[in-house]
DNA sequence: TTCCAGGCGTATC
DNA sequence: GATACGCATGGA
């Protein structure tokens, strides 16, 4: 762990405990001491925030590139969070979690950790995913992954089958993945076995970045059906995927 | 014991 | 296209 560095973010716009609640990452820990021990494409970053902003320790040469990225800090959430202004509901799940962001996460470990989540709980999944990367010293590769007997341990019920499925035809779609539009990748992911439109949406919204995408689950679903029974408001649509996310969290915290 | 969890595959109509 | 049902697992 060699290098070491400061990116200046106020606590206010990227807060990394809200993060870590709001349930679009499965393989952050955290240390007795406060810190995040981060792994992103199979390299831990170890991140401490202070008000003002993160410090990050690392072993990788180009942890500040890295991180702008996968924090997205280039993104003004405060604009988006304004289009809430009227909305009573809305702005009062974004006072409660304004520091949220919408991580772009690597692209098959994120499907590994939603092939996963389905009809699943938070802290289940975060466990299934732990012994895997305990188990393989790490992510996995597609190549890697070859039997359902491999995951025996894991825990991970009948979705053992999807993630073997899924290693088998994950090269063959990758880099159209990484340059379609959501439309296209949405229906590419629902080809895969164990993923449908939730599944599909939450890889597109927290590894392919569609801020469009708006993964609906059981906690989604319930919010629609009492706060927008004639549907989502128009003017949020290039956006819900970002507003979906103060939704969600705030039930998780009820 | 039953219910539930960031749902989906399959059968049936 | 819509609806009904089963599904591994473990915590509440």
């Amino acid at each position: 762990m060699s290098n070491k560095i400061f990116i200046s973010i106020s606590k206010e716009y990227c807060d990394l405990q809200q993060i870590y609640d709001s349930g679009q990452c499965f393989t952050w820990d955290k240390t007795e001491e406060g810190q995040f021990c981060i792994r992103y494409k199979n390299t831990l970053y170890y991140v401490s925030q202070t008000e003002d902003g993160l410090s990050i320790i690392s072993d990788d040469e180009d942890t500040e590139q890295k991180m702008i990225y996968y924090f997205d800090l280039n993104t003004n959430y405060q604009e988006i969070q304004k289009l809430a202004d009227d909305d009573k509901y809305l702005k009062t799940c974004i006072e409660k979690s304004k520091g949220l962001r919408i991580l772009k996460q690597d692209l098959w470990e994120t499907m590994l950790c939603f092939l996963i989540s389905q009809n699943n709980n938070i802290p289940r999944i975060k466990k299934s995913v732990g012994k895997i990367i305990d188990l393989f010293d790490g992510f996995p590769s597609p190549e890697q992954l070859q039997t359902v007997e491999q995951l025996k341990e894991c825990g991970l019920g009948y979705r053992d089958k999807y993630l073997i499925a899924a290693a088998r035809q994950f090269p063959s779609v990758q880099n159209q993945l990484e340059t379609g539009s959501y439309e296209e990748n949405r229906k590419t992911l629902m080809t895969f076995l164990g993923i449908g439109p939730k599944v599909a949406d939450c890889i597109c919204l927290f590894a392919l970045h569609h801020i469009d995408a708006f993964p609906i689950d059981t906690h989604i679903k319930k919010i629609m059906a009492s706060e927008y029974p004639e549907g989502l408001p128009e003017k949020y649509k290039s956006y819900a995927g970002i507003l979906q996310q103060y939704m969600f969290y705030n039930d998780l915290r009820r």
